[in-house]
DNA sequence: CTGGGTGCAAAGTGTTTGCACGTTG
DNA sequence: CAACGTGCAAACACTTTGCACCCAG
């Protein structure tokens, strides 16, 4: 299977092409829009919403709909060329997978997100699996803490745990 | 911070009716029967309705509602006493902390839930996360795969992907 | 007897679906 | 012009909330 790390824009479009054609599904301006949208903020982590009002207000002659940036983001994580974060309650946020792997360090307090690779982690994961006999195919890895600077900011708050 | 591991259910009991009078909160028999259920189902990972059914059917007399169940589930995640997976749009699962630390390996086809504990992993978050100045608090990780089983009984369809 | 807890039903979220109409290939 | 895609609103699934009543301390 290939893969889109590092895929420049014209490159990522023919594939999304590709996939569409080989797949009878259509090339729209909507699935153009969100993917565009996606590529050009790409430090971003969208959740559908975030990612609908933008589109919403940068190309607002298309009148897009809240289903339809589901839809898509739904199609492109099918055909893996976006990936989803869970955020528990508060639903997934989503990326493309034009970069290498990698996983996710969450800020509790100003819930800012740094991705951050790891080959020691990874390759244990593999052996690990291998162990319970397991064929591993994904990962969810989210570490939760608190930031340099929200440190400095903020003590959090104890719900007086005895 | 004190922890549960490895408690008995007597001394789990009096935790909890401790952690609850410290709070000004009350020891309910809702509250014992939910505790005590987790306690005697201690490798099942509960989402709330389960934990419910299982509940409404044992102590019918209770007439538990579901409601009472995710608050106290709830509050028991607050207190550190029990805590969540998360299993994306279906919900979450709950689990008691009596145990020592541990992450899930889950099977895509069958749902089989495997737990393991991996102190390379644990010790290379923590590496990790000071290197980008954060202070680790907790983490998710959930390894998905393909149990042993389900390796041989199914072939995993393919959605026709480029 | 006071304040927190309970069950119920209603309200909230986030996401998906059914459908009539529009657009792509 | 035949599918497939779209926007809309309704439906869904899971969780929380408001409230009148209940019960632990």
């Amino acid at each position: 299977m290939s893969n889109i790390e590092n895929m420049e824009y014209d490159t990522l479009i023919i594939k999304f092409k590709n996939i569409l054609k080989y797949n009878n599904l259509k090339f729209t301006k909507q699935r153009e829009v969100i993917l565009k949208t996606m590529y050009c903020n790409n430090n971003e982590h969208f959740s559908p919403i975030s990612l609908y009002e933008l589109t919403k207000k940068n190309y607002p002659e298309l009148n897009i709909g809240i289903a339809t940036v589901y839809k898509t983001l739904n199609l492109l994580e099918d055909y893996m060329i976006a990936t989803s974060l869970s955020f528990g309650l508060s639903g997934k946020k989503f990326e493309l997978r034009n970069k290498p792997h990698h996983d996710h360090m969450i800020c509790k307090i100003c819930d800012k997100i740094v991705e951050f690779e790891d080959d020691i982690i990874e390759k244990r994961q593999e052996e690990i699996t291998a162990k319970y006999g397991f064929k591993l195919t994904n990962h969810l890895m989210q570490l939760y803490g608190v930031c340099e600077k929200c440190q400095k900011n903020s003590k959090h708050q104890n719900k007086g745990k005895f």
